[in-house]
DNA sequence: CTTGACTCGGTACCTAGGTATAGGGTTTAA
DNA sequence: TTAAACCCTATACCTAGGTACCGAGTCAAG
């Protein structure tokens, strides 16, 4: 039933010492030792560390993970506790998008003006990021 | 004319450990020194300084904006040169929004399942998110 | 000539999310 | 019973882009 350390990481799908390293930040609970010290995880920590894993997919970190995961045990927490959460995470989405639009029409615009030829000192990219000092 | 590394760094709008920090990692020449060993950079590096500034902002990595600058040096370059990095850096803006749109719609879908109330244990949200090992 | 502001090099520290290595002890199967 | 495979802790290292602190030397103004 119990399975050891290594166990655990391959069919997590994560390296050893990860398991090791979630187990001090707090994402796994201390798991019940052997005499000898080896830790022996319930197979529910499995898929424990398959939720980190599909969390991190979905752009969560670890710190937003752990509130997450104790949204998840407590009883006493809500739905709608998840979905706060859920909600404010798609608005950092939102943010990072709108960035990224603006870094990249700045860009574009950029490189329509540089001819593809000539010489680099005379390039409107470069000679672009040097003027906006004389704004 | 020449400036010691704190006005640089005032002038550059970034922290004076920075200064050193770019002349290790070769984003600024190595300065001459006075016989005290005191930095004299040229006013040409407050310059070079907001450039750096600037291409982060675009989304550069130190690494990349280090090409920039050599590419900005080099009269044996070519305008295509810049051209093609800026290329690939939109490129690799428009992945990082490719990314942060399909997060986003896995997450809307899930907040759309979840009614915000009744127990976490219940939660759409979580299940979803412990069901995708099932798959 | 002294005092305060500046600079030097070297080193340590920070976030985030791990990975690697060293030097030992344990388990398991042949 | 021994050798491979596994596990333990502790510590160091990695990327990226810096920031902070230390003790000592230097520069500029009054």
């Amino acid at each position: 039933m119990a399975l050891k350390i290594g166990e655990v990481a391959e069919r997590g799908g994560v390296n050893l010492q990860t398991i090791r390293y979630y187990e001090r930040e707090k994402l796994l609970p201390e798991p019940p030792r052997l005499p000898s010290g080896y830790r022996m995880f319930p197979e529910q920590t499995v898929h424990r560390v398959r939720f980190i894993k599909r969390a991190q997919e979905l752009g969560f970190s670890l710190k937003e993970i752990r509130d997450l995961l104790s949204i998840q045990i407590d009883p006493k927490k809500e739905c709608s506790d998840v979905k706060r959460l859920a909600k404010a995470k798609i608005m950092d989405i939102d943010e990072k998008i709108r960035t990224l639009e603006a870094m990249k029409r700045v860009l574009s615009g950029l490189t329509k003006l540089c001819p593809g030829r000539g010489p680099s000192s005379q390039c409107p990219i470069l000679e672009s990021i040097d003027a906006q000092e004389e704004r």
